[in-house]
DNA sequence: TGGCTCATGTAATCTGTTACATGATTCT
DNA sequence: AGAATCATGTAACAGATTACATGAGCCA
């Protein structure tokens, strides 16, 4: 994809709210933003290099429990990167589902196999539901750092869709059992 | 991306619906699919170009209107292939929304920056649903071909999340205003 | 006559994934 | 002892966008 790349913000996005190193940037990637954002190791670790050369992070080798690990810091110079970022206006959000898509073509193939691809759709989403709704509650309670107040409007926002989601699921099933042209 | 190529799929998918040029496959992603799926004119022709030589599309040099027009046409081999594509289970479905990111990291610019966002998101998405809303009501009065009942059910879709983006949007205003943090 | 839409295509470039490589520590 | 997790990285490749190039017909 030709598209502006945002690993950079991304990347210094998380260090704006502590030091990481690229192993914790994954995960959170992989848990806290899994919803409307993920990357791979393949990029996390040549844009922390190059941000490094840019002088928007520092890093120090530190050992812990006997474990090298590089931990990253975000400078003032990478902060203000990232908030002359922040300010420009969205570029792009984009939804690419799959799903959608075999549902679309749905009259080629019947809908017993579509019913399949919704209910794995479904289903996937009944399972990030407990998670975040935890995640919600969680920080509804903890009413104190300003940053975990905008996590929280982002898992309202994982909440909303999910239900939304299951909700569709239950309509689009309803209809394809209704007609059933197997 | 070195994800698993969709482009083929997606316009087997489509010209098993009618004949089309690539120009008419622009104009449909752009329109009907535009929610969940989009691509370029960089990646249809080639494409095309590469299923032709796979004979799964034939293509027929036209002329309308003194306009010069290549229709490409799906085969039985085509047809095969895309329900091949369809029967397999889902690999990837994929939001990834630049808004929700700038929210998460809005503590680092503060509730005034943050709220401009979410103001050209919920706009965005205003100016969406009357299209969408229009097409369902048409979709459900036309009970004719089996395929507009699955286009029908993914403008279902579109007019949910529609919906809830709207009403998430005014949540999160309200919150943001609240607080006040500029 | 000028601007918009119709219509097809290519080359350069970007961005990122996948798969591989390596090795230590912790848990069971 | 073996599996899982912690931890960092690279090279090959894929997939797609952007920007450019070209030209005809339609509408005002």
């Amino acid at each position: 994809m030709a598209n502006e790349k945002k690993m950079d913000q991304v990347i210094l996005g998380l260090l704006s709210h502590e030091p990481m190193t690229g192993y914790d940037i994954k995960k959170r990637l992989d848990t806290t933003l899994r919803l409307f954002w993920n990357a791979s190791y393949g990029s996390i670790y040549p844009t922390l290099n190059s941000l490094e050369n840019e002088h928007k992070v520092t890093r120090l080798q530190t050992t812990y429990n006997g474990r090298d690990k590089i931990l990253y810091t975000i400078t003032g110079e990478g902060r203000q990167s990232l908030q002359q970022w922040l300010e420009k206006p969205v570029v792009k959000d984009e939804l690419r589902y799959e799903t959608l898509l075999k549902l679309f073509f749905g009259s080629e193939i019947g809908s017993e196999v579509t019913l399949k691809h919704i209910q794995e759709f479904e289903d996937k989403f009944k399972g990030e539901l407990p998670f975040i709704k935890a995640s919600v509650k969680q920080l509804n309670e903890l009413k104190g750092e300003n940053a975990h107040q905008y996590y929280r409007l982002t898992a309202m926002f994982g909440e909303k869709i999910c239900e939304t989601y299951i909700e569709w699921c239950e309509e689009v099933k309803k209809i394809l059992i209704a007609k059933g042209d197997c």
